[in-house]
DNA sequence: CTTGTATACTTGAGGTCGCAAGCAATATAG
DNA sequence: CTATATTGCTTGCGACCTCAAGTATACAAG
């Protein structure tokens, strides 16, 4: 009666095992990295994830609806999140001549400041927690293979 | 002055290419899975998970904080997300004669089907947004190189 | 110019989650 | 046995996110 074992993880969906550890691992990852980044530098991982967009971004600016599509964010999400940021200084409202419309959140210096201040011990958080587990090859493929995943919104399917 | 390209993705961190994608893969599939989960069955995709969980488990019966660890979730995650299944009728509270202060989580027999009503469909999808894009090599590999991310509980460390 | 549609954004309501705090039961030490 | 930790679980609170609905602007067709 009690002779099956069934281990806890294993003999689950044995085609979908890279699933379950997919979503285990990004739970368990932002997690950390966000409690980290949060207690270190008062942001979360999607607050930085956020402001680091913007610095990358041609004159550290983005249309907000085009930052909400990159971060996989609802436009309600990507307005609440940016008031955060607005609140804290670190990101401003500036709008669009051509069209009124649309509203650019551009980052200020003290949003450039903070991005270099959080910059280099996330990126050591993820080194350590996440690419420190692979070597560069493994790395690549991995990169290379999570790129085949669809993002729904990329290169929508415009008819 | 506006001689700079910058592709929105490309360009950000090349070591780190593969936890973005990490990121936006996960943000995007786990939106698309669970709306699915939700318009076609009304469970969402940690209720559908936990379901699995049970449903895999000897005698469909876990211990409440072996399940919040196993999905990754806080000790008052599960509460509140067995309180919704609970109200729906399909898990039950049982309790642990050895010791009071352990309750199970048990899948009801409504539990038992829902599950297997949810399946087919679900599995289908994950088949279709993910496992699809890999072949039974990669998918074993990319499960290999994810089991080695830290899952800060599993074998957590005790002194 | 007017009507209809699409886009950008905001707001209200509702749901989910984690942290901190607290309670009860068990284990360990003296 | 008593004192102290540890473990399992729940609750209050706040943070965050999505959906639905509403506003304003732009564009396309008649």
């Amino acid at each position: 009666m009690s002779s099956q074992v069934l281990r806890p993880q294993a003999s689950i969906e044995p085609d979908h095992a890279a699933w379950l550890r997919f979503l285990r691992a990004h739970a368990a990852l932002t997690r950390e990295l966000s409690g980290r980044l949060e207690t270190a530098h008062g942001v979360s991982l999607r607050d930085y994830d956020v402001l680091v967009q913007l610095y990358h971004a041609p004159d550290h600016r983005l249309r907000r609806i085009d930052l909400a599509r990159t971060v996989i964010l609802s436009p309600s999400g990507i307005t609440r999140l940016l008031e955060g940021l607005e609140r804290a200084g670190w990101v401003a409202k500036h709008h669009c001549d051509s069209d009124q419309r649309v509203t650019y959140a551009v980052l200020t210096d003290a949003g450039l400041a903070k991005v270099e201040d959080c910059r280099s011990t996330h990126l050591a958080d993820i080194e350590e927690l996440f690419a420190s587990r692979f070597s560069a090859e493994e790395r690549e493929q991995l990169a290379e293979l999570l790129g085949r995943l669809p993002l729904a919104d990329a290169g929508a399917c415009n008819g």
